[in-house]
DNA sequence: TTCTATCCCTAGATGGACTATATATAGACA
DNA sequence: TGTCTATATATAGTCCATCTAGGGATAGAA
């Protein structure tokens, strides 16, 4: 769900997909190349995004992925169940 | 961090535990066995909670599951820390 | 030339969740 | 008497995501 959120701005290479994350949360969410690369695999596989090799603004050759249609549907389930589950969370938390 | 919570008002066992949950969540969570008691198993290894077997008030045998001090306190830190992560991941989905 | 940062990716181990199963009793209902 | 539902505990096997730990490579600075 973060990285697809991530890519809805614009496309990024995975390692720009990592530094995002962290920086926008605060160094609070951290995610692994362990974790990421097949993460991304599993999104390129399911055609949530696709991707293309570039050029990064450093002379880099890197992988840019980019947020497909059918990623963009799947985000918003995703954030939809996300805020379901917290909500509830929050219910038993606060014992209501 | 669900299971400490909701032995916060009484001791309970397990199938209680998991009833509770989720009605509390209004049957948004729900916690199988197969996930129930090896967590319990995990909280008593660690010693924040206790089990004693008692009666039911339907009249049957059942293990009584209570949080211990260590309990309640990591019950407090994993709040914490839970809210910390869902604040970052807020930030991230509403891309701050 | 060495270090740091930037980039890609995979293999193996770990560990928790889920499915399925085994076991057992209370109470209702036919 | 038999069976069904709800109540109750617990384990075995499978699946799968994460993490650790690598392998490979380049740009630019020191």
């Amino acid at each position: 769900m973060l990285i697809l959120k991530t890519l809805t701005r614009a496309p990024l290479h995975g390692y720009g997909i990592a530094q995002s994350i962290k920086h926008i949360s605060d160094d609070v969410l951290t995610v692994e190349e362990g974790s990421l690369y097949p993460a991304l695999q599993r999104l390129l596989l399911q055609g949530w995004v696709k991707a293309e090799w570039k050029m990064t603004e450093t002379n880099r050759r890197a992988r840019f992925y980019t947020l497909t249609v059918a990623g963009r549907k799947q985000l918003g389930l995703e954030v939809t169940q996300f805020e379901q589950m917290i909500t509830a969370i929050g219910r038993v938390l606060s014992e209501a």
